[in-house]
DNA sequence: TATGAATGAGGATTCATTCAT
DNA sequence: GATGAATGAATCCTCATTCAT
């Protein structure tokens, strides 16, 4: 007898539940600082449940940080690094780097946990590795491309790839309370900056 | 009986031995993954000492963030925001800073750490955040300085402080593996451009 | 709306299913080894169906312990103690129960798990025990009935009946992997010197 | 600072209630049956203590099974294989043996229980299995030297003396709550026939 | 001050049992 | 009857902290 559509639409609402807790939890208190009572009680799940849904501890915060990643991923390498206008493609893609990452305050904390531990969190370190090489080549490609038109100045394409991912990682942790959305604006003109652009 | 001189003395390595234990271990696995038996362990000292030189395990934590803080914010803070070539001393402080960051790899984990959790480690965040709070209103001064003399383009000086804090941290974390000398000359250069130098 | 004779047999089937499965794991990981996840993958039965056909993990270990004693009983006391030649008897006696032992193995190990653990598993192991004790009183007879005809020499005959209910035990308790049927003859020579045959 | 002999005595001491209490409660309750608390309990020693002495339950079962096991086969295996006269030996052997086993009853569920469950205890029951082979083995000695000598009828040596061990468990297994010494000539007696003596 | 055994509260995990479908 | 998700009590184990030596 197989579950009814019923059923299995509240099992994934649940597992919803569980995963949007842990993130914060996780987030905010750490791994070892977060228990999975603590989760299911943010979760408003029974305390077993959680473990209906995840092997175990490990599994959770293994989900946590990477099944997100796909949806980031893709939303993060949506820009053209072909452009024609590669200026302008550049700005585009900053400011909507700036408004993706105005909405991930505690999935990045985990990220970076996850980062700062990767002994500890190997399997999902590997797969945030690979996306992050992903992503600076692409940026690189841009910048490259905008280098050879002659819009951006010489520098290793790479490096300031590498540069731009680190100004966005670390002024999200560092604007844990502000509103980015009041200076967005302002930081994407500033952020350009490190593109070295000839013509503004 | 006052101690010897040899017993101060060795109490303070004792005392140096378990800091050093405890932000490395701290900073790879965490608050949570580190128990006082490794710290001792990797410290060479027996379980006990530990709690001679520290309360708990809380007192740890906060003198390994904070206690290295004053000197760090000695190293950090020292550029002259009022130079008469703002331009030269940016280029230079910006040299200098890569250098101290490169340097600081388990420590910058820890602080990252803590200002993600700033709920569960206010008092050493409040440290953090006032430390950062001064730098980032020196450099805003001194790239004022810069804008008034024509040297850098108008941009918000305190955002662009804030972007410069937040590449410094975001590539300390990005390059957790690889070695920051070979290419500190290229990062300086480019990191140079968040400033917007009108002429270099 | 009663069951077809298709469904019955289909519930009987699973029910001997389970309990197969049940001996097996109860014997070789013990009670609190098994579970009853374990239990219906075993049986591939689903886990609610163990709830269908047992009340609870407890009832399951007693039917498992006692469902098949009454035939066994039936099997072990098939001799007849009153034979008009008590040795042939004896004879033919061993070697049956040393076929019907080496049938038995996982059974085995459950009884003597229930005799072991007699306090946890009373309801059971009274079962156990009126049997023995009916076992026992059956062979003992038989042993007088030898002594009184002069073919066996004097000794008390309940304490050798123990032993040879013992005997039967333990040796299928200590021969887990080899192949009883290879030395089953000699075995049954042997152990029949426990009754003291006069002449052979 | 090493401990002071009196701690190191009371180490001992704490340590061997812990055994004592847990062999009680392995035999009488299983080893899923049997929980940290109720040993900690039964040895009137904190919960915490039991872990401070065994790493964890597994090595505690597995030091309560082998850790009698040297002297327990010192005991067993004190008899002279190459006898002058080895019927008098087998009687003393016998006799002696009966004695060891009647002041085991509890170790002895262990063993069952552990041999029953080998895959489970698969390394104490190497142990064990190592010891019964040397036991038999010497033990089949003596048969054979019997033999010889014409005081032991012909048997297959070795499967007598799996029946004398067998006839040992079980005879255990069988009597849990009867005082053996009161009939433990008696048995005695009975048991030397499995070696089918020729003259008594 | 140095040491490491003692303690038990707290946390992860398991699992028998219930129950809605 | 059949199924398997939901539940939380019970269990193993860890570990910060205490304290006797």
């Amino acid at each position: 007898m197989p579950l009814s559509e019923q059923q299995i639409l509240n099992m994934k609402v649940k597992r919803k539940k569980i995963l949007e807790a842990a993130t914060y939890l996780f987030a905010t208190e750490g791994y070892g600082g977060t228990t999975i009572k603590k989760v299911s009680e943010a979760a408003t799940v029974s305390f077993g449940s959680v473990f209906t849904y995840f092997k175990d501890k490990e599994e959770l915060f293994y989900t946590v940080v990477v099944e997100p990643l796909e949806d980031f991923s893709k939303q993060m390498l949506a820009f053209d690094e072909h452009a024609e206008n590669p200026l302008d493609e550049l700005k585009r893609m900053i400011t909507n780097h700036i408004k993706i990452f105005s909405e991930i305050n505690h999935y990045l904390q985990l990220v970076v946990q996850d980062i700062g531990q990767h002994e500890r969190f190997r399997e999902s370190f590997e797969k945030l590795d690979a996306f992050h090489d992903e992503f600076r080549g692409k940026v690189s490609v841009l910048v490259k491309n905008g280098q050879q038109k002659g819009l951006l100045e010489k520098q290793d394409s790479l490096i300031v790839a590498t540069l731009y991912t680190s100004l966005l990682i670390g002024f999200r942790l560092n604007s844990t309370d502000k509103r980015y959305s009041d200076i967005s604006e302002k930081v994407a003109l500033s952020t350009l900056n490190i593109f070295g652009p000839i013509i503004k």
